[in-house]
RNA sequence: GCGGGCGUGGCGGAAUUGGCAGACGCACUAGACUUAGGAUCUAGCGCCGCGAGGUGUAAGGGUUCGACUCCCUUCGCCCGCACCA
């Protein structure tokens, strides 16, 4: 009989619904698996998508046959961009079009069969949801970590909005890939920086892909060095400049500020003001590809000279835009003998070169900056000194001299917190003549986003909601006087920054999560999800964790313990989009060859973590194999189990659970069609095969097809759920062969092979391959005699 | 430019971590069953060669009894960062 696959799945799903397979017994330890909640977008799901929800779902159908009671939740991140815009381009309300994406895919998601607990769900624009959002920026801005200031920030002038450094890439627009530029807005900032150390430091503990730590590390840069100061001939000035290598101090042959720096104008001098003003003007129009684009170094003369702290020479002052104002001190002191782009500078300008560092402790014609360690020349009592000693000296003796002293640098920056649009969490807070910012009381949260005419971004730096009188007019919480409300939103990243810890009592409305629930379900044991934010959700999501941990919300530090990237799905080598028209749909899949056979296929396709190409055909192997365990089980004929079922039954249970505590599911779905056919031979060999044998193979297969493994299990008479069993486990002893194939080498070269039994000592493999290759040793000498225990027998021979 | 990863048949990919390269699957070829086959079954399938055999994991070198695996050089592709002093 054939296998009917939409009737098993029908079957089973409406079974599970009446009788649920992961339910909560006191004996089961909680485990808690997620995958990254998705944006309902409006064009449904492709098979891309499928693979990061079966991979955690396989996980989570595992850890529930291990004897755990698993939160695999699922919600919707569903503030943002898209939604707006479509609002905006169909006049229906944002919540209108969300509501409607948001059925489309939880129905979309049903085909999956995911053991996904609806009753959990969360939506991060559901007032009940971003009330908590608002909570924790309160807290936040009470702590004094939420802050507003008004500086030039990232703009997309597409998107009409501002954006966090981290959302700006190559210097385009994450979402939309337009050219970023500067704009002056008052903005709401979130201070990330404050946490950098700890953002850093804790990356050590997680058990995440290295890529994704280094990633974070990186963007965080924390980089050793000192500031100095230098004070500025014929002024009161001291300019301090940030350096990570004072060991080459002596070799400072000029300065340079960036355009902005707050010095700049009142130390330029009358000769210079006119040139200096129009460069900083220049660079203030400048967009961050321009500037990253122009080669070539640009600068002008401040007119003025600094005066070396250590040996009193005297160096002039530059402006230029290779030094950023907002890392370090906004100005650094310029060794072009030992940093390529100092010395790119000099060559321009013609400045002095000045070597201090050395190989050999000789002086040489520099063609290039030298900036490896070496030996102190040129540098008074330094002489002879090893550089990478000097980078500590040279501070010290600085330190005693008040002039200077050891620090520390992130390249990480505030969070610009605050979005001019209209489909986002509003900002908590009123502006008050009297009162200054004041956050709205707590009981009055949430602040819900009203109904707005128009949707359309001002583009003026200013959100639509600033257009809604009656909503911005407000009184003020603290003295009761009139009062306009911040008009800002959040960005998208808000919810998603701590919806997981959500979860696991989403209608809690007394507090965000219970001591109780906490301290049950989280942190989260497995993570799932696209390597895209490893900068972005997973650094701010870790920031805000950190931030609760401060105030008492939780009682950890880091929220995910485990994290695991899934691969692309590409098609044609790209990644799907409706853009590209590549998009693979498994509506279409699934009602051919079934949701198990999907499944299984989204695993086979390769490694979990790597991107894979989808090939449609491919899904025909998964569904024959299935196909043929369906025979194996439906037309045997059971008999006692032999010693052959026996080892093969250890080996299959060893084999699949090793593949899967190592995360390798395309080479469990192999073994799984590997050992079919190795029972389907034995099958045929022994008449039938024992029911502990097949009952053990529908256990590990149940995870990954657990339609078709539910009504497996039936067939072999088992009693309730496959689920309701526990993971199968292995003998070594039981596994073990009676003879294996070795192979015999002379010299390297594969000459014969021997079946041995495993257990032959070296002396009887040896002894047995040379019986066996005499002939061809004839008048060779034996030089060397290898045995690999059951492996392999290697005789070098002259 | 800096940092990280990768390179194995026509294709997706295996290889017990230094021990028989190409498991498993797709595609393909031949055959069987069939009125029929886009079903199923059997066999074959890296390359050269009728064959014995030779050769082969991007290219070149090295270490080793033995290298897809370790080391060095080169080439190619992908990802991250973008003048962070």
């Amino acid at each position: 009989m054939q296998y009917n696959h939409k009737e098993i799945e029908q079957k089973w799903r409406k079974h599970w619904e009446e009788n649920p397979i992961n339910v909560e017994t006191p004996d089961k330890k909680p485990y808690y698996c997620l995958d990254m909640f998705p944006y309902p977008s409006g064009n449904g799901l492709h098979v891309g998508h499928w693979r990061g929800y079966v991979l955690s779902d396989v996980w989570s159908r595992y850890k529930v046959l291990q004897g755990h009671y698993v939160l695999h939740p699922m919600g919707w991140d569903a503030f943002g961009l898209p939604a707006e815009n479509y609002a905006i381009q169909k006049k229906v309300h944002p919540a209108t079009a969300t509501a409607e994406n948001v059925a489309n895919f939880k129905r979309q998601l049903h085909d999956i069969s995911a053991i996904y607990d609806w009753d959990k769900e969360v939506n991060t624009t559901d007032p009940e949801f971003y009330k908590w959002t608002q909570w924790i920026f309160l807290k936040m801005f009470e702590n004094g970590l939420a802050y507003e200031k008004e500086m030039p920030i990232n703009w997309c002038p597409s998107c009409k909005t501002g954006l966090a450094n981290e959302e700006v890439k190559e210097g385009c627009c994450e979402r939309c890939g337009s050219t970023v530029t500067k704009k002056n807005l008052r903005q709401w900032m979130l201070k990330i920086t404050k946490y950098a150390e700890r953002l850093l430091n804790d990356l050590e503990g997680l058990e995440w892909p290295e890529k994704v730590k280094k990633m974070q590390a990186d963007w965080i840069g924390k980089s050793y060095g000192a500031e100095i100061d230098f004070e500025i001939e014929g002024t009161d000035e001291k300019i301090k400049v940030f350096t990570t290598r004072p060991d080459t101090l002596y070799g400072a042959s000029f300065m340079v500020m960036a355009p902005e720096h707050k010095s700049v104008l009142s130390l330029v001098t009358d000769e210079q003001k006119e040139v200096v003003e129009k460069y900083v003007f220049d660079a203030s129009t400048k967009s961050s590809v321009d500037r990253m684009a122009d080669k070539e170094k640009t600068g002008v003369f401040l007119g003025r000279y600094a005066i070396n702290p250590l040996n009193g020479a005297k160096i002039p002052v530059w402006i230029s835009d290779y030094v950023l104002a907002d890392y370090g001190t906004g100005a650094i002191m310029c060794v072009p003998a030992h940093d390529d782009r100092d010395f790119a500078f000099a060559k321009k300008f013609d400045l002095p070169i000045i070597q201090v560092i050395s190989k050999d402790g000789k002086e040489a014609e520099l063609t290039e900056a030298y900036t490896e360690p070496g030996v102190m020349i040129n540098s008074g009592d330094f002489n002879g000194m090893p550089s990478e000693e000097a980078k500590k000296a040279i501070p010290e003796f600085l330190e005693t001299k008040n002039i200077g002293k050891k620090t520390t640098n992130y390249k990480l920056r505030d969070w610009v917190f605050s979005r001019q649009r209209y489909w986002g969490e509003p900002i908590p807070v009123v502006h008050c003549d009297k009162c200054g910012i004041v956050g709205v009381k707590e009981e009055d949260l949430p602040v819900r986003l009203p109904d707005v005419e128009s949707y359309e971004p001002t583009g003026t730096g200013e959100s639509p909601l600033a257009a809604i009188e009656e909503w911005v007019n407000t009184s003020c919480p603290c003295c009761g006087g009139p009062a306009k409300r911040e008009t800002n939103t959040m960005p998208q990243w808000a919810g998603s920054s701590w919806y997981f810890l959500r979860y696991p009592n989403p209608h809690n409305d007394k507090e965000l999560i219970s001591k109780e629930d906490m301290k049950k379900w989280l942190p989260v044991d497995m993570y799932v999800g696209g390597i895209e934010h490893a900068v972005l959700h997973l650094l701010y999501a870790r920031f805000y964790t950190k931030f609760l941990y401060d105030i008492g919300v939780v009682d950890f530090e880091e929220p995910f313990k485990r994290l695991f990237n899934q691969g692309m799905v590409t098609k044609a080598g790209a990644k799907m989009s409706k853009s590209k028209g590549n998009v693979v749909s498994p509506d279409e899949l699934v009602e051919n060859y079934g949701c198990d056979s999907l499944r299984m296929y989204e695993l086979f396709i390769g490694p979990p973590e790597l991107d894979s190409e989808w090939d449609d055909r491919g899904i025909e192997g998964v569904y024959r194999f299935l196909n043929k365990v369906w025979k194996l089980v439906d037309e045997n004929k059971e008999v006692p189990e032999t010693r052959d079922m026996e080892r093969i039954r250890h080996q299959l249970i060893r084999d699949i659970t090793v593949r899967m505590e190592g995360f390798n599911l395309n080479t469990v779905v192999s073994g799984f069609m590997e050992y079919t056919n190795k029972l389907l031979d034995l099958q045929k060999k022994e008449g039938g095969l024992a029911n502990e044998t097949l009952r053990s193979m529908t256990i590990l297969l149940a995870p990954f097809v657990p339609h078709i493994a539910e009504e497996l299990w039936a067939k072999l008479g088992g009693e309730g759920s496959v689920f309701a069993n526990t993971w199968p486990t292995y003998d070594e002893a039981k596994m073990k062969e009676d003879e294996v194939e070795v192979a015999v080498q002379i010299t390297g070269k594969i000459a014969a092979r021997m079946m041995i039994s495993p257990d032959a000592t070296q002396e009887e493999a040896i002894a047995k391959a040379k019986e066996l290759v005499a002939a061809k040793l004839e008048g060779k000498t034996i030089v060397k005699e290898i045995y690999v225990k059951g492996r392999i027998v290697n005789l070098v021979a002259k």
